[in-house]
DNA sequence: AAGTGGTCTAGACCACCTT
DNA sequence: AGGTGGTCTAGACCACTTA
């Protein structure tokens, strides 16, 4: 059964979707394990047809792939996935940062230089959720100020399954360090209406998450 | 009606995903105009699940605006929809060319120079048609052999209505030219597996194709 | 308070894969 | 041929907007 009905107003496909997604996250469907309509209908208690907008719409964001009259499997996450979804990620990222640069108010650049301390601060008291939290405002300040609404649409569609995988596996402190350096580097050349140096420092603060990512991979094997 | 059945095997919903697209940029559903669900099941004679589908896809690909319960509405193409895919579009493909730069076979490389050639023998006999499939071919084949199925899935979904658009304006021979001497930088870059040189040919050659896009829309006025 | 418009369920149907 | 598994239709239902 779907869990709490969250609003009665959001439709069923709607939270089938999100439900679907944190399981296959949570790892209660497995990486590569095959799904059939019958099955999500029967564990979820709904129709075939929200059931099969779910999937539809998850293959969308790349997390399963549904092979007509064969089910839809779920997408097995292996080093190049993850380097593929960085790439692309990277690619867009560093595109909003130079266009940010370019169109950033006084007040946009206030709340990045905000985010950029609570993320510090956050990061210094060890408070998890907090880092990921102000990190993920500081990002969005940045692509909100670029305009470039499909852009931003993409970049979240693609991220979760990623963004996910990385928080599961926790931060190392040398790592925060670099990520603080990365932010100040980023922040500067915004300052500084400086769209070249907003898309190099993006660029290599998402190589650098990507590589980190990559080797944990690497390390203890894949997910 | 939805025209030939096409094949019986494929679903109504792709079919009239497919068909809507075409529409859109045919005009038949004006941009910026209201779309019912029951309009689309009267007028294409299918019922309202196929339809809802095909209109949440189109979302998906940024043709279309849902509003729960007011209905769709076309997007509509002005200059700053073009410049955010353009962006887009520029961002994704500079980045799969630099890695295609250190990825290609000589294989690769050998059917590029053939589409450059196919490209330039079509551009002189004025044959549209065969330009733009020389072009697109060119283009697949330096994508495809970059390897990042997630980001080719992006540029080839969010590239229809801009592609469409810029097909119905059709070619200034300036501008032909100037597209051959973009290719063959390319081109040489990729020979000389140089992920740099070819980011940056690929980087010039879709900021040109936005610029003159959006300075043809500026003397036409918007579609 | 009516109306519009989206969403769900159930069952029939049919395409594709397997024997 | 049989079975599995996806897709369609119809009608009921219900949420959100408009008068």
């Amino acid at each position: 059964m779907i869990d709490a009905p969250s609003s009665l107003s959001t439709p069923a496909y709607v939270r089938l979707r999100e439900q679907l997604r944190a399981d296959i996250v949570a790892g209660v469907w497995r990486l590569g394990q095959h799904i059939t309509l019958a099955e999500l209908t029967q564990h979820y208690g709904v129709s075939a047809n929200p059931a099969r907008e779910a999937l539809l719409q998850l293959q969308g964001e790349g997390l399963v792939d549904m092979r007509i009259h064969r089910g839809a499997v779920v997408r097995s996450v292996d080093a190049r996935f993850v380097k593929n979804i960085y790439d692309l990620r990277g690619a867009i990222e560093t595109m909003l940062a130079a266009e940010a640069a370019r169109r950033m108010t006084d007040g946009d650049l206030a709340g990045v230089a905000a985010a950029v301390e609570a993320f510090e601060r956050a990061a210094a008291e060890g408070e998890v959720d907090a880092v990921v939290r102000a990190n993920r405002a500081l990002h969005r300040r940045i692509n909100g100020a670029a305009d470039n609404g499909p852009a931003v649409e993409v970049l979240e569609g693609r991220s979760t399954l990623v963004d996910a995988l990385r928080r599961s596996l926790g931060y190392r402190s040398e790592r925060l360090a670099e990520v603080m350096a990365q932010h100040r580097a980023l922040l500067s050349a915004l300052k500084a209406r400086d769209p070249d140096g907003a898309a190099m420092a993006a660029a290599a603060h998402t190589m650098s998450a990507r590589d980190d990512l990559l080797a944990h991979l690497a390390r203890h094997g894949a997910a």
